[in-house]
DNA sequence: GTCTATACGACGATAGAC
DNA sequence: GTCTATCGTCGTATAGAC
């Protein structure tokens, strides 16, 4: 319960960048950041529901006990998983988000590095997404009410798009849903052995999306390359 | 087991339209085919490996024994829903892939019914798509084959596209993929009480993609109606 | 074909020694 | 803070009466 509240989201805000993966890089004690990811790595494999604290302890080389002297329950693992994760995406969608002028190059940044922070961190992700019913109910509200600023973003630099002509959309709202979508599905369907990169997915999804919305000077995006150029 | 082979795939090919969710409307006895619902329900809503077969059961009203009079194991149920569905979704983007001339129309299509049947049915639509690790081995190789055939079919519309000149795509692989991933993630956000209709989504979605792809004619899609207009 | 009763293992979580 | 041992519960699946 001490050692699980992780306030170091603040640090390493350079965002996903090189590592395997310790988005966990400083959770209080070492034991409880090793069973941390243990966590996330069976959860990812087998879902929240299939992985047993047994699992998890041995992972990270411990006794069955040894988990509840850092965490009370194995729910609160995922909670930790969950709320770091959307922290950080809110973070990465904001911080993409206000890199650039033009809301295409807005658009493209935040797309960019929200698929990139899933292909890259597909394991942590996957977790982040699709686990989240089987949280506890008032952490699930509490995730629940990240994910709504996720999506404010994202439509906000639509809206922005909209308004100043660069974007032609008819549905604002769905069509912020529907990229959203687009993103975060990047997470079920990676693999670290693939021919793609998460920089090329980010890439292509980023060329994809900017003409989705109908954003001008994008009729066939270069594949890689081409840092910000849209409006 | 015997109940279970449910050969009725080729009945009411008409496509998800209308009615509840009975794409089991001809499961041999009535027990198995209300056992099959109510474990469609109960996966759904909470996934499979939380799901006990004596909630399953009840759903059905009976008791928790009844349930292995029609099917051999708990995985058994979630086998027969998983293939039933996908062997529904290769057909729906089939027939979607094959009702026009034009690649934009035969993509615009494809896409308006996928993602239809992702949100009508979206309650048999979220096991299909995000139960799939908790099959065994062989029944999960099984089920793969069916999905990369779902695959095939988009890729090759996509490529008709380009080969024709309609299309203007980087990546045909990679954007095949993107827009299977788009709609297949419709079954996860889909609510029966928001405020579009599973033929506006489609509708919405087919608009996009179409952009995506780069088919001409096509800057802003009207809301709805249209059908088949692009290229 | 459906029931009641139950075998048997595994799971989450705790107790208490070190 | 970590261990070994264990409690109580509940899960899947089966046995056998009706």
């Amino acid at each position: 319960m001490d050692a699980a509240d992780t306030e170091n989201t603040t640090e390493n805000a350079a965002d996903g960048t090189g590592e395997p993966d310790d988005s966990w890089g400083e959770v209080a004690p070492d034991a409880a950041r090793r069973l941390l990811l243990a966590a996330v790595e069976a959860f990812a494999e087998r879902g929240f529901h299939a992985t047993t604290t047994r699992d998890i302890a041995s992972r990270a080389g411990m006794s069955p006990a040894a988990l509840y002297i850092h965490y009370r329950t194995k729910e609160e693992l995922l909670y930790q998983i969950s709320r770091v994760g959307h922290e950080r995406s809110v973070r990465i969608l904001t911080e993409a988000g206000n890199s650039a002028v033009t809301p295409a190059d807005r658009l493209a940044a935040a797309v960019r590095a929200f698929v990139r922070w899933h292909a890259e961190r597909h394991t942590t992700a996957r977790v982040v997404q699709y686990e989240l019913n089987a949280l506890a109910e008032e952490h699930y509200a509490e995730i629940v009410a990240l994910r709504r600023r996720s999506e404010e973003i994202l439509r906000g630099i639509l809206q922005d798009g909209v308004a100043a002509g660069d974007f032609t959309v008819p549905d604002v709202r769905g069509t912020a849903l529907a990229v959203l979508s687009l993103c975060i599905d990047v997470a079920r369907w990676f693999r670290s052995g693939g021919t793609r990169t998460p920089e090329e997915i980010g890439e292509l999804y980023a060329g994809l999306v900017l003409r989705m919305v109908g954003a001008p000077a994008f009729p066939a995006g270069e594949t890689a390359g081409g840092e910000g150029r849209g409006a």
